[in-house]
DNA sequence: AAAAATTTTTAGATTTACCTAAAAATAAAA
DNA sequence: TTTTATTTTTAGGTAAATCTAAAAATTTTT
């Protein structure tokens, strides 16, 4: 049995083990709003319980266990969004304090139940993959909008930045899951894209473009 | 704000003082399960706080903010069981536990919309009365079933007694909210009830008599 | 109203999750 | 390959919520 704290940890390395094998004290202490010293005593509890596999000065990573805790973690927070949003009719920009909470109520059975209750949903309200009970991914096939090139389309499936300011502003274009758009453009000066968007044309900056993940359903 | 042991205190300090107006220190430790001396400490921050009124040795009392905020989370807990049975089948003697866990989440919202996606519900699956946002309960008349005479119906519609043995009981007896009940003896020699509900005639202890609420439609 | 029993509080420790400041190890730059 | 910079750990300490054991206050009994 973890503490509301070990779990948040748990949850925090997993995240960044999707980009770095070994993830660093420095790296979990910014995520989690924390100093590096206490990451250090935390992760030394976390390797005693057989959680992390833990090297001084290299980093940790997550052992089966404590993987597995981890997406457990996962599995509850995506499915509680997809409760809030579909069920309480709360904006996906208004979601991830309230699931940030709530994937700590510890009922197995609670899970199972909601996850009925929502109809197995395979995806949060961000497009995130939800795993099933046994810890299993739905396979997807992603690709950043900004790779796609002129003439290209398909259809918004997520997005790699869960800011409210973000998730506003593509509320505000009408950039919203499900919506089918193709390139236009792409602008030399400032990489800018231009997009046609339920037959308008809309343009987005670079930065935008490069956190949309977009489901290719066919080139050009 | 309150942490989450400070919000548990404040709902056992309130449950508690439906029965006596100055709560003792020894009560709440058994309510609890804690020891003594722990309550003492806690009481004196709760009186810090302005959450309870407090003289040594004499027990406390809740403030009037220390009373609403107990109010509030009673309400949650009350609005999570009505989610949990009528959302997500759980039977009635199986989500006190989860509701305890929950009813500490602190967004404000997302109580005022689980409160709509229920239909604003006046009781819980166990009778208790919900309050509304303003900290208000519906008044209720319930008389306890010990209490009625021969030949007086009502329907049950409550009872005052949680534990998970105590409802499985009466779920097989058929003994569930909204069913229509006719007294029609009590033994003398142990003063268990004979009851008629639904055409068939039951045999009730005084114990569990004691703990069914009616609303006594008629006298005979 | 004293003695006995009960209840409540104080005093002093423990555990969890933090912190700061300084030391040690590792990585990067000169 | 030293020097410098960065990262990480250690050492020692704090606050919250708990505990045990003993002292103090209150209540009950005789």
């Amino acid at each position: 049995m973890q503490s509301y704290t070990e779990e948040n940890y748990l949850k925090t390395i997993y995240h960044l083990a999707e980009k770095t094998t070994n993830v660093q004290t420095n790296a979990i202490a910014e995520q989690m709003q924390t100093k590096p010293a206490s990451v250090t005593d935390m992760i030394k509890k976390l390797a005693e319980k057989g959680l992390v596999d833990y090297i001084k000065y290299q980093g940790v990573t997550l052992t089966e266990t404590g993987k597995n805790t981890a997406i457990d973690i996962v599995r509850k927070h995506r499915l509680w969004e997809v409760f809030l949003v579909d069920k309480l009719n709360f904006k996906w920009d208004e979601v991830h304090d309230v699931a940030e909470e709530l994937e700590h109520i510890k009922s197995i059975e609670l899970i199972e139940r909601l996850d009925e209750f929502l109809g197995f949903p395979k995806a949060d309200p961000h497009g995130d993959p939800i795993p099933d009970k046994n810890g299993r991914f739905a396979k997807t096939q992603f690709i950043k909008l900004i790779e796609l090139k002129i003439g290209d389309h398909g259809t918004i499936t997520g997005v790699t930045q869960h800011s409210s300011a973000f998730l506003k502003h593509l509320e505000k274009l009408g950039l919203t899951l499900g919506k089918k758009i193709q390139i236009s453009d792409v602008t030399d000066f400032d990489g800018s894209v231009e997009i046609l968007l339920s037959g308008k044309q809309i343009n987005i900056s670079r930065e935008v473009a490069k956190h949309i993940l977009i489901s290719s359903n066919g080139k050009n």
